[in-house]
DNA sequence: GCTAGACCATGACGTAACGTAAGGGTCAAG
DNA sequence: CTTGACCCTTACGTTACGTCATGGTCTAGC
Protein backbone atom coordinates (compact mmCIF):
# COMPACT_ATOMS: atom_id res chain seq x y z
CA UNK A 1 0.00 0.00 0.00
CA UNK A 2 0.60 3.86 -0.38
CA UNK A 3 0.92 6.44 1.64
CA UNK A 4 0.47 10.13 1.44
CA UNK A 5 2.73 12.90 2.61
CA UNK A 6 0.77 13.42 5.37
CA UNK A 7 0.46 10.01 6.14
CA UNK A 8 4.00 9.31 6.12
CA UNK A 9 4.64 12.73 8.41
CA UNK A 10 2.21 11.32 11.06
CA UNK A 11 3.53 7.90 11.32
CA UNK A 12 7.30 8.94 11.71
CA UNK A 13 6.68 11.34 13.77
CA UNK A 14 8.06 14.56 11.32
CA UNK A 15 6.64 17.20 9.27
CA UNK A 16 5.40 17.87 5.37
CA UNK A 17 8.25 20.14 5.31
CA UNK A 18 10.38 17.78 5.94
CA UNK A 19 9.23 15.26 3.66
CA UNK A 20 9.30 17.65 0.92
CA UNK A 21 12.76 18.67 1.67
CA UNK A 22 14.07 15.10 1.56
CA UNK A 23 12.58 15.05 -2.07
CA UNK A 24 14.12 18.15 -3.49
CA UNK A 25 17.39 16.89 -2.23
CA UNK A 26 17.08 13.57 -3.33
CA UNK A 27 17.79 11.79 0.13
CA UNK A 28 14.32 10.25 0.25
CA UNK A 29 12.47 10.10 -3.08
CA UNK A 30 9.24 8.99 -2.50
CA UNK A 31 8.79 5.73 -5.00
CA UNK A 32 5.07 6.71 -6.94
CA UNK A 33 3.05 9.79 -7.24
CA UNK A 34 -0.45 9.87 -8.00
CA UNK A 35 -2.13 11.27 -11.19
CA UNK A 36 -2.97 14.78 -9.03
CA UNK A 37 0.79 15.25 -8.44
CA UNK A 38 0.55 13.73 -5.04
CA UNK A 39 3.42 12.31 -3.53
CA UNK A 40 2.89 7.83 -2.83
CA UNK A 41 5.27 6.37 -0.74
CA UNK A 42 5.58 2.36 -0.24
CA UNK A 43 7.29 0.21 2.29
CA UNK A 44 9.87 0.19 1.05
CA UNK A 45 10.45 3.79 0.99
CA UNK A 46 9.57 3.95 4.74
CA UNK A 47 12.30 1.14 5.15
CA UNK A 48 14.76 3.98 3.92
CA UNK A 49 12.89 6.96 6.16
CA UNK A 50 13.81 4.71 9.31
CA UNK A 51 17.30 4.60 8.02
CA UNK A 52 17.45 8.12 7.60
CA UNK A 53 16.23 8.96 10.75
CA UNK A 54 18.45 6.69 12.77
CA UNK A 55 21.19 8.53 11.38
CA UNK A 56 19.57 11.52 11.82
CA UNK A 57 19.05 10.92 15.47
CA UNK A 58 23.17 10.15 15.66
CA UNK A 59 23.81 13.73 14.55
CA UNK A 60 24.73 13.24 10.93
CA UNK A 61 23.91 16.02 8.37
CA UNK A 62 21.89 14.53 5.25
CA UNK A 63 24.69 14.79 3.07
CA UNK A 64 26.65 12.34 5.33
CA UNK A 65 23.14 10.56 5.46
CA UNK A 66 22.99 10.24 1.88
CA UNK A 67 26.52 9.17 1.46
CA UNK A 68 26.77 6.77 4.15
CA UNK A 69 22.96 5.25 2.52
CA UNK A 70 24.94 5.26 -0.95
CA UNK A 71 27.67 2.67 0.02
CA UNK A 72 26.94 -0.02 -3.06
CA UNK A 73 28.04 -3.16 -0.94
CA UNK A 74 25.56 -2.15 2.10
CA UNK A 75 22.39 -3.60 2.28
CA UNK A 76 19.43 -2.71 4.67
CA UNK A 77 21.04 -5.26 7.52
CA UNK A 78 24.75 -3.61 6.52
CA UNK A 79 23.29 -0.18 7.55
CA UNK A 80 20.95 -0.99 10.80
CA UNK A 81 24.20 -2.57 12.12
CA UNK A 82 26.70 -0.21 11.29
CA UNK A 83 24.25 2.32 13.56
CA UNK A 84 23.23 0.22 16.33
CA UNK A 85 27.56 0.10 16.29
CA UNK A 86 26.96 4.01 16.46
CA UNK A 87 24.71 4.19 19.22
CA UNK A 88 26.23 1.54 21.59
CA UNK A 89 28.97 4.60 20.84
CA UNK A 90 27.15 6.91 21.89
CA UNK A 91 25.59 5.36 24.92
CA UNK A 92 29.39 4.68 26.00
CA UNK A 93 29.89 8.73 25.38
CA UNK A 94 26.64 9.94 27.27
CA UNK A 95 27.51 7.93 30.28
CA UNK A 96 31.50 9.14 30.34
CA UNK A 97 29.07 12.76 30.59
CA UNK A 98 27.35 11.32 33.50
CA UNK A 99 30.85 10.66 35.22
CA UNK A 100 31.53 14.01 34.25
CA UNK A 101 29.36 15.16 35.85
CA UNK A 102 29.20 13.05 39.09
CA UNK A 103 32.56 14.69 39.31
CA UNK A 104 31.45 18.37 39.03
CA UNK A 105 28.87 17.30 41.36
CA UNK A 106 31.34 16.13 43.61
CA UNK A 107 33.99 18.60 43.55
CA UNK A 108 30.56 21.28 43.56
CA UNK A 109 29.36 19.30 46.90
CA UNK A 110 33.05 19.88 48.63
CA UNK A 111 33.50 23.29 47.73
CA UNK A 112 36.66 22.15 45.63
CA UNK A 113 37.49 23.53 42.11
CA UNK A 114 37.50 20.92 39.25
CA UNK A 115 40.56 21.04 37.01
CA UNK A 116 40.17 23.69 34.03
CA UNK A 117 41.10 20.89 31.43
CA UNK A 118 39.11 18.71 33.34
CA UNK A 119 35.76 20.23 32.77
CA UNK A 120 35.77 20.10 29.03
CA UNK A 121 36.86 16.69 28.34
CA UNK A 122 33.73 15.15 27.52
CA UNK A 123 33.21 17.99 24.76
CA UNK A 124 34.27 18.26 21.53
CA UNK A 125 35.27 16.08 18.72
CA UNK A 126 38.63 14.52 18.26
CA UNK A 127 41.62 16.20 16.64
CA UNK A 128 43.11 13.98 14.34
CA UNK A 129 45.72 16.38 13.80
CA UNK A 130 46.92 15.50 17.34
CA UNK A 131 47.46 11.81 16.94
CA UNK A 132 48.57 11.96 12.89
CA UNK A 133 51.16 9.57 12.90
CA UNK A 134 49.72 7.19 15.67
CA UNK A 135 46.60 7.09 13.56
CA UNK A 136 48.88 6.38 10.16
CA UNK A 137 51.28 3.63 10.99
CA UNK A 138 48.14 1.79 12.97
CA UNK A 139 45.17 1.88 10.32
CA UNK A 140 46.32 3.80 7.16
CA UNK A 141 45.13 1.75 4.23
CA UNK A 142 43.43 1.30 0.81
CA UNK A 143 40.34 2.45 1.55
CA UNK A 144 41.00 6.21 2.70
CA UNK A 145 38.21 8.04 1.83
CA UNK A 146 35.77 5.59 3.67
CA UNK A 147 37.86 5.49 6.82
CA UNK A 148 38.42 9.42 7.17
CA UNK A 149 34.12 9.75 5.97
CA UNK A 150 33.88 6.83 9.39
CA UNK A 151 36.41 8.62 11.80
CA UNK A 152 35.45 11.84 11.07
CA UNK A 153 32.76 12.11 13.30
CA UNK A 154 34.20 9.74 16.03
CA UNK A 155 34.91 11.63 19.65
CA UNK A 156 38.00 11.96 21.61
CA UNK A 157 37.06 8.93 23.78
CA UNK A 158 36.41 6.42 20.78
CA UNK A 159 39.55 7.72 19.71
CA UNK A 160 41.46 6.20 22.59
CA UNK A 161 39.43 3.49 22.52
CA UNK A 162 40.21 2.34 18.89
CA UNK A 163 44.07 2.78 19.70
CA UNK A 164 43.63 0.89 23.32
CA UNK A 165 41.70 -1.88 20.93
CA UNK A 166 44.58 -1.84 18.19
CA UNK A 167 47.80 -1.71 20.94
CA UNK A 168 46.08 -4.89 22.55
CA UNK A 169 45.50 -6.67 19.16
CA UNK A 170 49.19 -5.46 18.81
CA UNK A 171 50.49 -6.97 21.61
CA UNK A 172 49.07 -9.76 21.28
CA UNK A 173 50.54 -10.84 18.35
CA UNK A 174 53.84 -9.72 19.93
CA UNK A 175 53.09 -12.16 22.77
CA UNK A 176 52.13 -15.23 20.14
CA UNK A 177 55.49 -14.70 18.62
CA UNK A 178 57.14 -14.55 21.35
CA UNK A 179 55.98 -17.69 22.78
CA UNK A 180 56.84 -19.45 19.30
CA UNK A 181 53.36 -19.84 17.91
CA UNK A 182 53.14 -20.53 14.54
CA UNK A 183 52.08 -17.79 12.21
CA UNK A 184 49.14 -20.47 10.87
CA UNK A 185 47.89 -21.72 13.90
CA UNK A 186 44.89 -21.19 15.03
CA UNK A 187 45.81 -19.21 17.54
CA UNK A 188 47.64 -16.49 15.68
CA UNK A 189 45.03 -16.33 12.80
CA UNK A 190 42.47 -15.73 15.40
CA UNK A 191 44.54 -12.75 16.24
CA UNK A 192 44.63 -11.74 12.33
CA UNK A 193 40.56 -12.61 12.77
CA UNK A 194 39.99 -10.06 15.36
CA UNK A 195 42.75 -7.15 13.50
CA UNK A 196 40.48 -7.46 10.63
CA UNK A 197 37.14 -7.12 12.21
CA UNK A 198 38.97 -4.29 14.29
CA UNK A 199 39.23 -2.03 11.27
CA UNK A 200 36.09 -3.59 9.47
CA UNK A 201 34.11 -1.64 12.80
CA UNK A 202 35.91 1.37 13.36
CA UNK A 203 37.69 2.17 9.51
CA UNK A 204 36.18 0.50 6.64
CA UNK A 205 34.94 -2.87 5.31
CA UNK A 206 37.70 -4.92 5.31
CA UNK A 207 37.50 -8.41 3.78
CA UNK A 208 39.70 -11.32 3.87
CA UNK A 209 41.21 -10.57 0.54
CA UNK A 210 41.71 -6.89 1.37
CA UNK A 211 43.33 -7.71 4.93
CA UNK A 212 45.66 -9.82 3.13
CA UNK A 213 46.78 -7.02 0.68
CA UNK A 214 47.30 -5.01 3.84
CA UNK A 215 49.48 -7.97 5.33
CA UNK A 216 51.75 -7.03 2.41
CA UNK A 217 52.07 -3.48 2.85
CA UNK A 218 53.20 -4.30 6.58
CA UNK A 219 56.11 -5.26 5.52
CA UNK A 220 56.74 -3.22 2.50
CA UNK A 221 56.17 -0.16 3.69
CA UNK A 222 58.78 1.09 5.99
CA UNK A 223 55.90 3.41 7.97
CA UNK A 224 54.09 0.32 9.59
CA UNK A 225 57.06 -2.28 9.34
CA UNK A 226 58.44 0.11 12.34
CA UNK A 227 55.21 0.13 14.15
CA UNK A 228 54.78 -3.68 14.46
CA UNK A 229 58.63 -4.34 14.84
CA UNK A 230 58.16 -1.59 17.71
CA UNK A 231 56.53 -4.07 19.45
CA UNK A 232 58.32 -7.18 18.53
CA UNK A 233 61.53 -7.81 16.59
CA UNK A 234 60.45 -9.25 13.41
CA UNK A 235 56.87 -8.87 14.32
CA UNK A 236 55.49 -7.58 10.61
CA UNK A 237 56.15 -10.76 8.63
CA UNK A 238 54.94 -13.00 11.22
CA UNK A 239 51.81 -10.75 11.24
CA UNK A 240 51.69 -10.81 7.61
CA UNK A 241 51.87 -14.27 7.57
CA UNK A 242 49.02 -14.60 10.01
CA UNK A 243 46.84 -12.26 7.83
CA UNK A 244 47.75 -14.37 5.21
CA UNK A 245 46.93 -17.61 6.59
CA UNK A 246 43.73 -16.58 8.15
CA UNK A 247 42.63 -15.00 4.61
CA UNK A 248 43.30 -18.50 2.82
CA UNK A 249 41.47 -20.60 5.60
CA UNK B 1 43.72 33.15 36.29
CA UNK B 2 42.15 35.01 33.00
CA UNK B 3 42.01 32.95 29.48
CA UNK B 4 41.66 34.63 26.38
CA UNK B 5 38.67 32.71 24.03
CA UNK B 6 41.42 31.32 21.99
CA UNK B 7 42.42 29.47 24.88
CA UNK B 8 39.03 28.70 26.20
CA UNK B 9 38.48 27.80 22.30
CA UNK B 10 41.32 24.74 22.76
CA UNK B 11 40.52 24.27 26.15
CA UNK B 12 36.61 23.33 25.68
CA UNK B 13 37.22 21.88 22.41
CA UNK B 14 34.67 24.49 20.19
CA UNK B 15 35.54 27.58 17.67
CA UNK B 16 35.87 31.41 18.85
CA UNK B 17 33.49 32.11 16.59
CA UNK B 18 30.84 30.45 19.03
CA UNK B 19 32.38 32.36 22.10
CA UNK B 20 32.03 35.23 20.13
CA UNK B 21 28.38 34.21 19.31
CA UNK B 22 27.41 33.56 23.03
CA UNK B 23 28.85 36.46 24.29
CA UNK B 24 26.63 38.47 21.65
CA UNK B 25 23.67 37.14 22.47
CA UNK B 26 24.05 37.27 26.42
CA UNK B 27 24.64 33.50 26.98
CA UNK B 28 28.10 33.49 28.26
CA UNK B 29 29.58 36.86 28.81
CA UNK B 30 33.17 37.07 29.58
CA UNK B 31 33.95 38.42 33.29
CA UNK B 32 36.28 40.81 32.15
CA UNK B 33 37.81 42.99 29.52
CA UNK B 34 41.74 43.55 28.62
CA UNK B 35 42.98 46.92 28.31
CA UNK B 36 42.93 46.15 24.82
CA UNK B 37 39.93 44.95 24.68
CA UNK B 38 40.48 41.18 24.83
CA UNK B 39 37.65 39.06 26.55
CA UNK B 40 38.77 37.53 29.24
CA UNK B 41 37.09 34.27 30.84
CA UNK B 42 37.49 33.20 34.68
CA UNK B 43 36.66 30.09 36.39
CA UNK B 44 32.85 30.60 36.55
CA UNK B 45 32.59 31.35 33.28
CA UNK B 46 34.20 28.04 32.41
CA UNK B 47 31.88 26.31 34.85
CA UNK B 48 28.56 28.43 33.54
CA UNK B 49 30.57 27.22 29.51
CA UNK B 50 30.45 23.55 30.89
CA UNK B 51 26.78 23.89 31.98
CA UNK B 52 26.29 25.37 28.38
CA UNK B 53 27.88 22.45 26.35
CA UNK B 54 25.74 19.70 28.61
CA UNK B 55 22.52 21.52 27.66
CA UNK B 56 23.80 21.72 24.25
CA UNK B 57 24.75 17.98 23.62
CA UNK B 58 21.68 17.18 25.00
CA UNK B 59 20.32 19.06 21.83
CA UNK B 60 18.71 22.08 23.92
CA UNK B 61 18.41 25.53 21.51
CA UNK B 62 19.96 28.61 22.67
CA UNK B 63 17.27 30.20 23.76
CA UNK B 64 16.29 26.92 25.89
CA UNK B 65 19.52 27.16 27.55
CA UNK B 66 19.71 30.88 28.81
CA UNK B 67 16.19 29.88 30.39
CA UNK B 68 17.16 26.42 32.11
CA UNK B 69 20.53 28.67 33.42
CA UNK B 70 18.52 31.19 34.78
CA UNK B 71 16.46 29.37 37.44
CA UNK B 72 16.02 31.74 40.63
CA UNK B 73 16.46 28.75 42.59
CA UNK B 74 19.10 26.75 40.62
CA UNK B 75 22.81 26.81 41.61
CA UNK B 76 25.38 24.62 40.14
CA UNK B 77 24.70 21.69 41.99
CA UNK B 78 21.29 21.69 40.52
CA UNK B 79 21.64 22.35 37.22
CA UNK B 80 24.16 19.46 37.08
CA UNK B 81 21.57 17.20 38.80
CA UNK B 82 18.81 18.29 36.26
CA UNK B 83 21.02 17.67 33.50
CA UNK B 84 22.37 14.46 34.98
CA UNK B 85 19.04 13.23 34.65
CA UNK B 86 18.13 14.47 31.49
CA UNK B 87 21.94 12.24 30.10
CA UNK B 88 20.35 9.36 32.21
CA UNK B 89 16.84 9.70 30.30
CA UNK B 90 18.87 9.84 26.93
CA UNK B 91 20.84 7.41 27.50
CA UNK B 92 17.57 5.06 28.02
CA UNK B 93 16.02 6.22 24.85
CA UNK B 94 19.11 5.43 22.89
CA UNK B 95 18.88 1.44 24.31
CA UNK B 96 15.24 2.11 22.80
CA UNK B 97 16.56 2.62 19.55
CA UNK B 98 18.63 -0.01 19.83
CA UNK B 99 16.17 -2.45 20.57
CA UNK B 100 14.44 -1.34 17.56
CA UNK B 101 17.30 -1.78 15.59
CA UNK B 102 17.86 -5.32 16.88
CA UNK B 103 13.47 -5.68 15.77
CA UNK B 104 14.43 -4.15 12.15
CA UNK B 105 17.65 -6.68 11.50
CA UNK B 106 15.59 -9.54 13.15
CA UNK B 107 12.96 -8.83 10.42
CA UNK B 108 15.27 -7.92 7.50
CA UNK B 109 16.81 -11.61 8.80
CA UNK B 110 14.05 -13.51 8.28
CA UNK B 111 12.61 -11.51 5.52
CA UNK B 112 9.89 -10.69 7.40
CA UNK B 113 8.13 -7.27 7.16
CA UNK B 114 8.07 -4.63 10.17
CA UNK B 115 4.72 -3.53 10.94
CA UNK B 116 5.03 0.63 9.04
CA UNK B 117 3.74 1.99 12.71
CA UNK B 118 6.11 0.10 15.00
CA UNK B 119 9.44 1.50 12.74
CA UNK B 120 8.91 5.00 13.84
CA UNK B 121 7.68 3.94 17.35
CA UNK B 122 11.21 5.67 18.74
CA UNK B 123 11.21 8.62 16.67
CA UNK B 124 9.44 12.16 17.11
CA UNK B 125 8.54 13.39 20.12
CA UNK B 126 5.81 13.40 22.25
CA UNK B 127 2.42 15.47 21.00
CA UNK B 128 1.01 16.83 24.12
CA UNK B 129 -2.42 17.36 22.65
CA UNK B 130 -2.94 13.51 22.22
CA UNK B 131 -2.71 13.21 25.87
CA UNK B 132 -4.00 16.56 26.91
CA UNK B 133 -6.93 15.24 29.71
CA UNK B 134 -4.44 12.69 30.83
CA UNK B 135 -1.52 14.88 31.61
CA UNK B 136 -3.86 17.89 33.15
CA UNK B 137 -5.76 15.54 35.75
CA UNK B 138 -2.55 14.26 36.93
CA UNK B 139 -0.11 17.10 37.09
CA UNK B 140 -1.79 20.54 36.47
CA UNK B 141 -0.27 22.76 39.16
CA UNK B 142 0.78 25.71 40.08
CA UNK B 143 4.28 26.03 38.26
CA UNK B 144 3.20 25.82 34.94
CA UNK B 145 5.69 27.49 32.64
CA UNK B 146 8.79 25.34 34.20
CA UNK B 147 6.32 22.08 33.60
CA UNK B 148 5.65 23.05 29.93
CA UNK B 149 9.64 24.14 29.57
CA UNK B 150 10.77 20.33 31.18
CA UNK B 151 8.46 18.22 29.39
CA UNK B 152 8.58 19.93 25.84
CA UNK B 153 11.17 17.83 24.84
CA UNK B 154 10.23 14.79 26.24
CA UNK B 155 10.17 11.89 23.95
CA UNK B 156 7.04 9.18 23.64
CA UNK B 157 8.56 6.62 26.00
CA UNK B 158 9.63 9.44 28.59
CA UNK B 159 5.81 10.10 28.91
CA UNK B 160 4.57 6.73 28.55
CA UNK B 161 7.22 6.13 31.55
CA UNK B 162 5.83 9.45 33.54
CA UNK B 163 1.97 8.16 33.02
CA UNK B 164 2.67 4.57 34.45
CA UNK B 165 4.93 6.22 37.37
CA UNK B 166 2.14 8.18 38.21
CA UNK B 167 -0.98 5.41 37.47
CA UNK B 168 1.19 3.62 39.59
CA UNK B 169 1.37 5.78 42.40
CA UNK B 170 -2.27 6.58 42.37
CA UNK B 171 -3.37 2.76 42.76
CA UNK B 172 -0.81 2.51 45.78
CA UNK B 173 -2.74 5.37 47.77
CA UNK B 174 -5.85 3.80 46.41
CA UNK B 175 -4.47 0.43 47.63
CA UNK B 176 -3.93 1.86 51.18
CA UNK B 177 -7.16 3.43 51.78
CA UNK B 178 -8.97 0.01 51.03
CA UNK B 179 -6.35 -1.58 53.87
CA UNK B 180 -7.45 1.32 56.09
CA UNK B 181 -4.18 2.70 56.56
CA UNK B 182 -4.65 5.59 57.47
CA UNK B 183 -3.64 8.77 55.95
CA UNK B 184 -1.08 10.18 58.34
CA UNK B 185 1.06 6.71 59.11
CA UNK B 186 4.48 6.13 57.77
CA UNK B 187 3.09 4.06 55.23
CA UNK B 188 0.71 7.00 53.18
CA UNK B 189 3.27 10.10 54.22
CA UNK B 190 5.85 7.44 52.32
CA UNK B 191 3.68 7.49 49.66
CA UNK B 192 2.75 10.81 49.41
CA UNK B 193 6.39 11.89 49.27
CA UNK B 194 6.89 9.30 45.90
CA UNK B 195 4.04 11.54 44.88
CA UNK B 196 5.81 14.78 45.76
CA UNK B 197 9.26 13.47 44.04
CA UNK B 198 8.47 11.93 41.05
CA UNK B 199 6.29 15.81 40.23
CA UNK B 200 9.37 17.38 41.61
CA UNK B 201 11.40 15.57 39.11
CA UNK B 202 9.60 15.45 36.12
CA UNK B 203 7.41 18.36 36.34
CA UNK B 204 8.15 21.30 38.62
CA UNK B 205 10.52 22.15 41.76
CA UNK B 206 8.05 20.94 44.03
CA UNK B 207 8.28 21.60 47.84
CA UNK B 208 6.59 20.11 50.67
CA UNK B 209 4.80 23.28 51.25
CA UNK B 210 3.60 23.48 47.69
CA UNK B 211 2.57 19.86 47.75
CA UNK B 212 0.65 20.41 50.12
CA UNK B 213 -1.36 23.11 48.10
CA UNK B 214 -1.40 20.91 45.29
CA UNK B 215 -3.38 18.54 47.76
CA UNK B 216 -5.70 21.23 48.35
CA UNK B 217 -6.58 21.76 44.79
CA UNK B 218 -7.51 17.76 44.86
CA UNK B 219 -10.19 18.23 46.60
CA UNK B 220 -11.03 21.76 45.41
CA UNK B 221 -11.19 21.23 41.99
CA UNK B 222 -12.98 18.92 40.33
CA UNK B 223 -11.19 17.39 37.33
CA UNK B 224 -8.56 16.84 40.07
CA UNK B 225 -11.13 14.92 42.45
CA UNK B 226 -12.60 13.13 39.14
CA UNK B 227 -9.21 11.96 38.68
CA UNK B 228 -8.27 10.08 42.02
CA UNK B 229 -11.83 9.49 42.84
CA UNK B 230 -11.73 7.25 39.82
CA UNK B 231 -9.26 4.64 41.79
CA UNK B 232 -10.78 4.81 45.01
CA UNK B 233 -14.05 6.13 46.19
CA UNK B 234 -13.37 9.30 47.92
CA UNK B 235 -9.51 8.85 47.05
CA UNK B 236 -9.02 12.59 46.96
CA UNK B 237 -9.57 13.85 50.38
CA UNK B 238 -7.43 11.02 51.51
CA UNK B 239 -4.20 12.05 49.23
CA UNK B 240 -4.74 15.60 50.67
CA UNK B 241 -4.47 14.73 53.75
CA UNK B 242 -1.89 12.25 53.04
CA UNK B 243 0.31 14.88 51.39
CA UNK B 244 -0.67 17.29 54.14
CA UNK B 245 0.78 14.64 56.63
CA UNK B 246 4.09 14.45 55.25
CA UNK B 247 4.50 18.44 54.70
CA UNK B 248 3.88 18.67 58.32
CA UNK B 249 6.28 16.17 59.47
C1' DG C 1 63.09 50.44 17.23
C1' DC C 2 61.48 47.27 13.62
C1' DT C 3 59.68 42.84 11.92
C1' DA C 4 57.08 38.83 11.89
C1' DG C 5 53.90 35.75 13.49
C1' DA C 6 50.34 34.60 16.56
C1' DC C 7 46.68 36.51 18.72
C1' DC C 8 42.74 39.63 19.34
C1' DA C 9 38.55 42.71 17.92
C1' DT C 10 34.18 43.79 15.05
C1' DG C 11 31.35 43.42 11.02
C1' DA C 12 29.08 40.89 7.54
C1' DC C 13 27.73 37.42 4.23
C1' DG C 14 26.80 32.40 3.68
C1' DT C 15 25.09 27.75 5.03
C1' DA C 16 22.19 23.66 6.66
C1' DA C 17 17.80 22.09 7.82
C1' DC C 18 14.02 22.98 8.06
C1' DG C 19 9.39 26.32 9.82
C1' DT C 20 5.93 29.22 8.22
C1' DA C 21 2.95 31.10 5.01
C1' DA C 22 0.78 32.04 0.56
C1' DG C 23 -1.92 30.72 -3.38
C1' DG C 24 -4.15 27.32 -5.58
C1' DG C 25 -5.52 22.29 -6.98
C1' DT C 26 -7.70 17.52 -5.37
C1' DC C 27 -10.71 14.38 -2.95
C1' DA C 28 -14.68 12.71 -0.61
C1' DA C 29 -18.77 13.23 2.06
C1' DG C 30 -23.05 15.63 2.71
C1' DC D 1 -22.41 22.35 -5.38
C1' DT D 2 -20.12 23.17 -0.81
C1' DT D 3 -17.01 22.29 2.71
C1' DG D 4 -13.19 20.66 5.01
C1' DA D 5 -9.13 18.02 4.89
C1' DC D 6 -5.58 17.04 2.07
C1' DC D 7 -2.19 17.87 -1.57
C1' DC D 8 1.16 20.79 -4.61
C1' DT D 9 4.93 24.48 -5.45
C1' DT D 10 7.15 28.74 -4.25
C1' DA D 11 9.49 31.65 -1.22
C1' DC D 12 10.96 34.12 2.84
C1' DG D 13 12.51 33.49 7.72
C1' DT D 14 15.06 31.27 11.65
C1' DT D 15 18.91 29.24 14.42
C1' DA D 16 23.63 28.54 15.25
C1' DC D 17 27.20 29.10 13.81
C1' DG D 18 31.38 28.97 9.54
C1' DT D 19 34.09 31.81 6.79
C1' DC D 20 36.20 35.92 5.53
C1' DA D 21 37.75 40.73 5.63
C1' DT D 22 40.00 44.50 7.88
C1' DG D 23 42.64 46.19 11.24
C1' DG D 24 44.64 46.47 16.23
C1' DT D 25 47.76 44.02 20.05
C1' DC D 26 51.41 41.28 22.00
C1' DT D 27 55.87 39.15 22.22
C1' DA D 28 60.18 37.39 20.83
C1' DG D 29 64.12 38.02 17.97
C1' DC D 30 67.21 40.86 15.33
Amino acid sequence: MAYTVGEVARLAGITKRTLHHYDGIGLLRPSGRSAAGYRLYDHRDLERLQEVLFFRELGFSLDEIEEALTDPGDDRGEALRRQRGLLMRRIEHLQLMIAAIDKALKADKEGTTMADNDMFEVFGDFDPKRYESEVEARWSGPALDESKRRTSRYKKDEWRRAIAEMDDLSKAFAQLKLRGVPADSDEAMEAAERHRLHIDTWFYPCSREMHAGLGEMYVQDERFTAYWNGFAEDLAPYVRDAIVANAQR
